[in-house]
DNA sequence: CAAATAGTGTCTATGAGACACTATGCA
DNA sequence: TGCATAGTGTCTCATAGACACTATTTG
């Protein structure tokens, strides 16, 4: 790090806030009320305050935009429908916005069936649009600024993710069957699974999943066991991604 | 993105500089000339400037800090000892820098045994650094600014996509053999493979090795064959990454 | 020849994928 | 009873890991 060559840049940050509704794997986007790219979608976000840091930033415009509880403090032990925040990367193409030189550092989280988003402060409207409603239209085309390629990679990387990890769960409320967790790995991947084999696979692996006890019938067969995350963070061997399905 | 609330950040790169050298896992550092941290030893980096992008800007400080060609444009066909460049994450801390609210984007890079590293106009003294002499004095202490966790972070990312990505022929020259690459490994990794298992591994894998034809007998038994790396980018299965032996 | 490193074959345990089958609810 | 969904067992194939063995060089 040099101490000659100082500029000045804006920073924010721009949230891929995943969810599953409907069967669908959708992302929160907002439709920009000014310049530039007025009455375009865009992800969510909002300039970096100087006194918090990136993560505070991004955990602040979640709660913004969703109205959800803060993914922190984990609450003692029980059953907790936790929203999973990461980085994704930073962005800073020289005329991403066309006002300044701004740089955002993308956020990638991951909810259960949020409530209907409340508009924020600064939203001037916020809805969860179905992913494939997107892509079907040329490629994400249509966002505004780089927030195609932002949305693209934070998908991407939702997908990665649950091969290795035990991340899918953050897509289920805090107790859920082993059937509703395979369909979260359906829907994001966009091919179906083996029911059997999944269902071994997740069982078997140890602390991927814990039993609650009891278990629940809402659709109608023999009651499912229920199941809240386990500890284990990391999978493996791995999960291996069906390839999508279609076009 | 919103359009209110904007304020002003320097913004830098940081590189995470990796080689093997002497059979050791080593990170580029210079020694500060400057306050904070006259003295300390830090990762080479620099500010962005208003006309290049977070990328551009790595390539130049890894070319000012090391003499090294640039990794693109790749030439063709050919032979070429690729140098690996990739983001690594932003770091944003309130006082990571005690002089004014800095972010830095981190980038790691793998490089072959490099030339000595030529001091850039900014550098005091740039010097390869084995990465076990700072581990050893407790954690990686004693770096400027927070660039002991990134480095953590940089060598935890190489680590791990040693793992399911063929990143590992980043650090061999344009040929190398099995032996070389799996000394690679050992190195990054800190713990012995089976070498068996590895040659079957690796030339079994379609795309990640590709043979030149002749061998070479450098280290005075059976000559060994030449290998470039192929166009295979990921490993699957992966590898599986032993576990470090020892301190 | 011995020493050293390169490379192959073979066995075993594990896990993925395919899929028949049993279990337990509701209408 | 039939139907739907949950969950288990079993087979086959691929691969990791362990390790005996052969191949090709130098001294």
């Amino acid at each position: 790090m040099q101490d000659d060559g100082y500029v000045a840049y804006g920073v924010t940050v721009d949230l891929v806030i995943l969810t599953i509704r409907a069967e669908q794997l959708c992302v929160l986007l907002v439709r920009r009320g000014l310049a530039p790219f007025a009455g375009a979608l865009a992800l969510p976000g909002g300039f970096v305050r100087l006194d918090e840091t990136l993560v505070e930033a991004a955990r602040r415009e979640l709660a913004e935009e969703t109205g959800l509880l803060l993914p922190e403090p984990p609450p003692q032990g029980s059953a907790w429908p936790g929203v999973h925040l990461e980085q994704l990367a930073a962005y800073g193409a020289i005329d991403r916005d066309p006002r300044a030189r701004i740089l955002t550092i993308a956020f990638l989280a991951l909810a259960p069936d949020l409530p209907e988003p409340r508009s924020g402060t600064d939203a001037a409207a916020a809805e969860f649009v179905p992913v494939a409603a997107l892509t079907g239209l040329g490629g994400l085309g249509g966002l505004a600024f780089d927030h195609a390629e932002i949305l693209a990679d934070g998908l991407e990387r939702a997908r990665a993710k649950l091969e290795y990890t035990a991340l899918a769960t953050a897509f289920c409320p805090a107790e859920f069957t082993v059937a509703e967790l395979r369909r979260v790995y359906e829907i994001v991947w966009g091919a179906p699974l083996d029911a059997r084999n999944f269902h071994r696979k997740v069982t078997g692996t140890p602390g991927f999943l814990e039993p609650v006890g009891h278990s629940t019938a809402r659709d109608g067969g023999r009651p499912a066991a229920l199941y809240r995350r386990g500890a284990a963070e990391i999978l493996h061997p791995a999960m291996r991604r069906a390839r999508a399905a279609g076009p």
